[in-house]
DNA sequence: GGTGGTTTTGACAATGGTTGTCAGTCTTGA
DNA sequence: TCAAGACTGACAACCATTGTCAAAACCACC
Protein backbone atom coordinates (compact mmCIF):
# COMPACT_ATOMS: atom_id res chain seq x y z
CA UNK A 1 0.00 0.00 0.00
CA UNK A 2 2.46 2.58 0.53
CA UNK A 3 5.59 3.66 -1.86
CA UNK A 4 8.33 1.48 -1.62
CA UNK A 5 10.77 3.69 -0.06
CA UNK A 6 13.12 5.20 -2.66
CA UNK A 7 16.88 4.75 -1.92
CA UNK A 8 18.08 8.01 -1.38
CA UNK A 9 18.77 9.00 -5.23
CA UNK A 10 22.26 10.25 -5.62
CA UNK A 11 22.53 14.29 -6.05
CA UNK A 12 25.56 16.39 -7.66
CA UNK A 13 28.09 17.68 -5.45
CA UNK A 14 28.52 21.21 -5.82
CA UNK A 15 29.87 24.05 -3.96
CA UNK A 16 27.04 25.54 -2.58
CA UNK A 17 25.48 21.92 -1.09
CA UNK A 18 28.44 21.20 0.34
CA UNK A 19 28.65 25.20 2.21
CA UNK A 20 24.72 24.29 3.24
CA UNK A 21 25.87 20.79 4.83
CA UNK A 22 28.54 22.19 6.52
CA UNK A 23 26.43 25.27 8.48
CA UNK A 24 24.01 22.34 8.66
CA UNK A 25 27.20 19.93 10.26
CA UNK A 26 28.04 23.19 12.41
CA UNK A 27 25.06 24.09 13.73
CA UNK A 28 23.46 22.89 16.70
CA UNK A 29 19.84 24.35 16.76
CA UNK A 30 17.40 24.65 14.42
CA UNK A 31 18.26 27.09 12.04
CA UNK A 32 15.73 28.92 8.90
CA UNK A 33 16.38 28.57 5.32
CA UNK A 34 16.89 32.75 5.67
CA UNK A 35 19.48 32.76 8.71
CA UNK A 36 21.21 29.96 6.89
CA UNK A 37 22.00 32.36 3.70
CA UNK A 38 22.56 35.09 5.87
CA UNK A 39 24.89 33.32 7.39
CA UNK A 40 26.65 31.92 4.16
CA UNK A 41 26.53 35.66 3.01
CA UNK A 42 28.65 36.80 5.78
CA UNK A 43 31.34 34.12 5.80
CA UNK A 44 31.84 35.30 2.08
CA UNK A 45 30.63 32.05 0.66
CA UNK A 46 27.49 32.96 -0.93
CA UNK A 47 24.82 30.75 -2.47
CA UNK A 48 21.24 32.19 -3.92
CA UNK A 49 18.63 32.08 -1.43
CA UNK A 50 16.40 30.05 -4.14
CA UNK A 51 19.33 27.33 -3.64
CA UNK A 52 19.72 27.50 -0.15
CA UNK A 53 15.82 26.58 -0.14
CA UNK A 54 16.20 23.78 -2.63
CA UNK A 55 18.72 22.23 -1.41
CA UNK A 56 17.13 22.82 2.16
CA UNK A 57 13.99 20.66 0.60
CA UNK A 58 16.09 18.04 -0.86
CA UNK A 59 17.73 17.37 2.61
CA UNK A 60 14.53 17.33 4.39
CA UNK A 61 12.95 14.77 1.20
CA UNK A 62 15.73 12.53 1.52
CA UNK A 63 15.73 12.73 5.64
CA UNK A 64 18.65 13.81 5.96
CA UNK A 65 17.78 16.80 7.81
CA UNK A 66 14.80 17.53 9.94
CA UNK A 67 11.92 20.45 9.72
CA UNK A 68 9.23 21.51 12.15
CA UNK A 69 8.15 25.11 12.49
CA UNK A 70 8.88 27.82 14.30
CA UNK A 71 5.59 29.71 16.45
CA UNK A 72 6.09 32.11 13.50
CA UNK A 73 5.21 29.79 11.41
CA UNK A 74 8.83 29.34 10.10
CA UNK A 75 9.72 26.07 8.57
CA UNK A 76 13.63 25.81 10.67
CA UNK A 77 15.96 22.80 9.75
CA UNK A 78 18.10 20.74 12.22
CA UNK A 79 20.82 18.14 10.67
CA UNK A 80 20.52 15.58 14.27
CA UNK A 81 22.77 12.93 15.34
CA UNK A 82 20.23 10.40 15.58
CA UNK A 83 19.37 8.94 12.19
CA UNK A 84 15.70 6.60 13.53
CA UNK A 85 12.57 8.39 14.16
CA UNK A 86 12.81 10.26 17.08
CA UNK A 87 11.62 13.58 18.57
CA UNK A 88 12.91 17.33 19.90
CA UNK A 89 12.66 19.06 23.22
CA UNK A 90 13.36 22.55 22.37
CA UNK A 91 14.31 25.82 24.15
CA UNK A 92 11.49 28.41 23.21
CA UNK A 93 14.10 31.23 23.67
CA UNK A 94 17.36 30.17 22.54
CA UNK A 95 16.81 26.85 20.30
CA UNK A 96 18.87 24.32 22.58
CA UNK A 97 17.66 21.03 21.25
CA UNK A 98 17.92 17.57 22.78
CA UNK A 99 16.68 14.82 20.50
CA UNK A 100 14.03 12.55 22.30
CA UNK A 101 13.29 8.78 21.97
CA UNK A 102 9.90 7.38 23.16
CA UNK A 103 8.93 3.86 22.01
CA UNK A 104 6.10 3.97 24.12
CA UNK A 105 4.45 6.86 22.82
CA UNK A 106 4.98 5.47 19.40
CA UNK A 107 2.99 2.40 20.04
CA UNK A 108 0.47 4.62 21.57
CA UNK A 109 -0.34 6.69 18.31
CA UNK A 110 -0.01 3.46 16.33
CA UNK A 111 -2.72 1.99 18.73
CA UNK A 112 -5.14 5.31 18.38
CA UNK A 113 -4.83 5.69 14.96
CA UNK A 114 -5.70 1.53 14.41
CA UNK A 115 -8.74 1.93 16.70
CA UNK A 116 -10.19 4.20 14.61
CA UNK A 117 -8.98 2.88 11.59
CA UNK A 118 -7.15 5.45 10.49
CA UNK A 119 -4.07 3.78 7.93
CA UNK A 120 -0.98 5.35 6.61
CA UNK A 121 -0.44 6.71 9.71
CA UNK A 122 2.34 9.13 10.54
CA UNK A 123 2.58 11.64 13.80
CA UNK A 124 4.36 15.09 14.60
CA UNK A 125 5.76 15.70 18.57
CA UNK A 126 7.67 18.39 19.90
CA UNK A 127 8.26 19.46 23.50
CA UNK A 128 9.29 23.08 24.28
CA UNK A 129 9.74 24.74 27.45
CA UNK A 130 13.23 27.23 28.56
CA UNK A 131 16.32 25.10 29.20
CA UNK A 132 18.44 25.48 32.21
CA UNK A 133 20.72 27.91 31.21
CA UNK A 134 17.71 30.50 30.23
CA UNK A 135 16.16 29.46 33.37
CA UNK A 136 18.70 30.82 35.05
CA UNK A 137 18.87 33.99 32.99
CA UNK B 1 5.34 32.72 38.07
CA UNK B 2 3.11 32.42 35.73
CA UNK B 3 1.02 35.24 34.80
CA UNK B 4 -2.61 34.38 35.94
CA UNK B 5 -5.41 32.69 34.17
CA UNK B 6 -7.41 36.22 32.54
CA UNK B 7 -11.02 35.28 32.72
CA UNK B 8 -11.73 35.63 28.97
CA UNK B 9 -11.96 39.20 28.43
CA UNK B 10 -15.43 40.13 26.97
CA UNK B 11 -15.86 41.08 23.43
CA UNK B 12 -18.94 42.42 21.58
CA UNK B 13 -21.23 40.01 20.06
CA UNK B 14 -21.48 41.66 16.36
CA UNK B 15 -23.04 40.03 13.44
CA UNK B 16 -19.68 39.23 11.97
CA UNK B 17 -18.50 36.87 15.07
CA UNK B 18 -21.20 35.28 15.23
CA UNK B 19 -21.40 34.23 11.10
CA UNK B 20 -17.73 33.11 12.40
CA UNK B 21 -18.90 31.41 15.02
CA UNK B 22 -21.93 29.72 13.23
CA UNK B 23 -19.26 28.31 10.72
CA UNK B 24 -17.09 26.97 13.12
CA UNK B 25 -19.93 25.01 14.90
CA UNK B 26 -21.24 23.22 11.52
CA UNK B 27 -17.51 22.36 10.56
CA UNK B 28 -16.09 19.33 11.65
CA UNK B 29 -12.96 19.62 10.09
CA UNK B 30 -9.85 21.85 10.45
CA UNK B 31 -10.60 24.86 8.09
CA UNK B 32 -8.63 27.92 6.86
CA UNK B 33 -9.30 31.23 7.34
CA UNK B 34 -9.08 32.25 3.65
CA UNK B 35 -11.79 28.85 3.39
CA UNK B 36 -13.91 30.54 6.06
CA UNK B 37 -13.60 33.33 4.38
CA UNK B 38 -14.81 32.10 1.15
CA UNK B 39 -17.34 30.22 3.39
CA UNK B 40 -19.11 33.20 4.24
CA UNK B 41 -18.88 35.43 1.04
CA UNK B 42 -20.67 32.34 -0.61
CA UNK B 43 -23.83 31.69 1.49
CA UNK B 44 -23.93 35.84 1.27
CA UNK B 45 -23.06 36.33 5.13
CA UNK B 46 -19.88 38.52 3.58
CA UNK B 47 -17.48 39.13 6.14
CA UNK B 48 -13.85 40.84 6.02
CA UNK B 49 -10.86 38.60 5.66
CA UNK B 50 -9.20 40.92 7.92
CA UNK B 51 -12.21 40.65 10.25
CA UNK B 52 -12.17 36.71 9.90
CA UNK B 53 -8.23 36.59 11.14
CA UNK B 54 -8.77 38.93 13.42
CA UNK B 55 -11.73 36.95 14.97
CA UNK B 56 -9.98 33.38 15.04
CA UNK B 57 -6.97 35.39 16.49
CA UNK B 58 -9.09 36.21 19.86
CA UNK B 59 -10.94 32.91 19.62
CA UNK B 60 -7.68 30.47 19.69
CA UNK B 61 -6.35 33.29 22.26
CA UNK B 62 -9.29 33.11 24.75
CA UNK B 63 -8.74 28.90 23.48
CA UNK B 64 -12.55 28.69 22.00
CA UNK B 65 -10.82 27.30 19.29
CA UNK B 66 -7.70 24.86 18.61
CA UNK B 67 -5.31 25.78 15.64
CA UNK B 68 -2.54 23.90 13.98
CA UNK B 69 -0.93 23.94 11.20
CA UNK B 70 -1.41 21.85 7.67
CA UNK B 71 1.48 20.15 5.93
CA UNK B 72 1.39 23.80 3.69
CA UNK B 73 1.95 25.76 6.83
CA UNK B 74 -1.47 27.12 7.18
CA UNK B 75 -3.00 27.67 9.88
CA UNK B 76 -6.58 26.07 10.30
CA UNK B 77 -8.96 26.02 13.37
CA UNK B 78 -11.71 23.83 14.87
CA UNK B 79 -14.32 24.52 17.47
CA UNK B 80 -13.25 20.94 19.34
CA UNK B 81 -15.88 19.06 22.00
CA UNK B 82 -13.47 18.10 24.38
CA UNK B 83 -13.02 21.79 26.55
CA UNK B 84 -9.40 19.93 28.58
CA UNK B 85 -6.25 19.80 26.81
CA UNK B 86 -6.33 16.98 24.42
CA UNK B 87 -4.67 16.27 20.53
CA UNK B 88 -6.04 15.37 17.26
CA UNK B 89 -6.33 11.88 14.48
CA UNK B 90 -6.37 14.02 11.23
CA UNK B 91 -7.26 12.82 7.86
CA UNK B 92 -4.60 13.96 5.61
CA UNK B 93 -6.80 13.54 2.79
CA UNK B 94 -10.39 14.84 4.26
CA UNK B 95 -9.55 16.03 7.19
CA UNK B 96 -11.72 14.56 9.25
CA UNK B 97 -10.99 14.32 12.66
CA UNK B 98 -11.18 12.74 16.11
CA UNK B 99 -9.83 14.24 19.32
CA UNK B 100 -7.33 12.51 21.50
CA UNK B 101 -6.74 11.80 25.00
CA UNK B 102 -3.45 10.81 26.17
CA UNK B 103 -2.28 11.25 30.05
CA UNK B 104 0.05 8.72 29.37
CA UNK B 105 1.92 10.62 27.26
CA UNK B 106 1.24 14.24 29.26
CA UNK B 107 2.84 12.63 31.66
CA UNK B 108 5.89 11.37 29.70
CA UNK B 109 6.55 14.48 28.01
CA UNK B 110 6.60 16.34 31.67
CA UNK B 111 8.96 13.92 32.75
CA UNK B 112 11.37 14.18 29.70
CA UNK B 113 11.52 17.82 30.08
CA UNK B 114 12.06 17.58 33.91
CA UNK B 115 15.08 15.03 33.20
CA UNK B 116 16.39 17.58 31.26
CA UNK B 117 16.19 20.17 33.01
CA UNK B 118 13.44 22.30 31.19
CA UNK B 119 10.93 24.22 32.71
CA UNK B 120 7.64 25.93 31.64
CA UNK B 121 6.91 22.92 29.58
CA UNK B 122 4.38 22.98 26.37
CA UNK B 123 3.85 20.37 23.72
CA UNK B 124 2.37 19.33 20.34
CA UNK B 125 1.30 16.67 19.08
CA UNK B 126 -1.08 15.38 16.41
CA UNK B 127 -1.23 11.88 14.37
CA UNK B 128 -2.14 11.95 10.95
CA UNK B 129 -3.70 9.21 8.47
CA UNK B 130 -6.18 8.07 5.93
CA UNK B 131 -9.67 7.58 7.60
CA UNK B 132 -11.61 4.61 7.05
CA UNK B 133 -13.92 6.19 4.29
CA UNK B 134 -11.17 7.71 2.50
CA UNK B 135 -9.40 4.08 2.87
CA UNK B 136 -12.13 2.82 0.80
CA UNK B 137 -11.83 5.24 -1.99
C1' DG C 1 -32.96 59.80 21.46
C1' DG C 2 -28.84 62.62 21.62
C1' DT C 3 -23.83 62.45 22.65
C1' DG C 4 -19.10 61.31 23.39
C1' DG C 5 -15.88 57.63 23.85
C1' DT C 6 -14.60 53.10 22.76
C1' DT C 7 -14.66 49.07 19.83
C1' DT C 8 -15.09 46.99 15.52
C1' DT C 9 -14.99 46.74 10.72
C1' DG C 10 -13.23 46.45 5.92
C1' DA C 11 -10.91 47.93 1.86
C1' DC C 12 -6.39 48.35 0.82
C1' DA C 13 -1.43 48.41 1.32
C1' DA C 14 2.46 46.24 3.07
C1' DT C 15 5.12 42.38 4.81
C1' DG C 16 7.70 38.26 4.47
C1' DG C 17 8.52 33.47 3.69
C1' DT C 18 8.50 30.53 -0.08
C1' DT C 19 8.25 29.00 -4.86
C1' DG C 20 8.45 29.67 -10.03
C1' DT C 21 11.21 31.22 -14.11
C1' DC C 22 14.70 30.75 -17.28
C1' DA C 23 19.01 31.80 -19.36
C1' DG C 24 23.57 30.82 -18.25
C1' DT C 25 26.95 27.61 -15.71
C1' DC C 26 28.72 23.43 -13.96
C1' DT C 27 29.06 18.05 -13.49
C1' DT C 28 29.35 13.87 -15.09
C1' DG C 29 29.88 9.89 -17.77
C1' DA C 30 31.07 8.36 -22.20
C1' DT D 1 36.75 16.57 -25.20
C1' DC D 2 31.74 16.75 -25.52
C1' DA D 3 26.93 16.63 -25.16
C1' DA D 4 23.04 15.83 -21.99
C1' DG D 5 21.11 17.28 -18.38
C1' DA D 6 21.48 18.87 -13.52
C1' DC D 7 22.26 23.05 -10.98
C1' DT D 8 22.40 27.97 -10.00
C1' DG D 9 20.91 32.72 -9.04
C1' DA D 10 18.76 37.12 -9.85
C1' DC D 11 14.30 38.30 -10.08
C1' DA D 12 9.42 38.06 -10.34
C1' DA D 13 5.38 35.99 -8.66
C1' DC D 14 2.62 33.96 -4.99
C1' DC D 15 -0.04 33.97 -1.10
C1' DA D 16 -1.08 33.76 3.82
C1' DT D 17 -1.01 37.01 7.21
C1' DT D 18 -0.71 41.55 9.39
C1' DG D 19 -0.82 46.72 9.51
C1' DT D 20 -3.46 51.03 8.52
C1' DC D 21 -6.94 54.15 9.31
C1' DA D 22 -11.22 56.37 8.35
C1' DA D 23 -15.96 55.14 8.64
C1' DA D 24 -19.50 52.53 11.12
C1' DA D 25 -21.46 50.29 15.09
C1' DC D 26 -22.02 50.02 19.81
C1' DC D 27 -22.64 51.43 24.62
C1' DA D 28 -23.34 53.74 28.63
C1' DC D 29 -24.83 58.01 30.36
C1' DC D 30 -27.17 62.14 30.14
ZN1 LIG E 1 15.84 15.44 14.94
ZN1 LIG F 1 7.44 9.47 16.91
ZN1 LIG G 1 -9.11 19.96 19.46
ZN1 LIG H 1 -0.89 16.85 25.33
Amino acid sequence: MTVREQPAKEHRRTRQRAAVDDVLDETEDFISAQELHALLRARGAGVGLATVYRTLQTLADDGRVDVLRSDAGEAVYRRCVREEHHHHLVCRSCGATVEIAGPAVERWAKSVADQHGYSDVSHTLEIFGTCPRCAAA
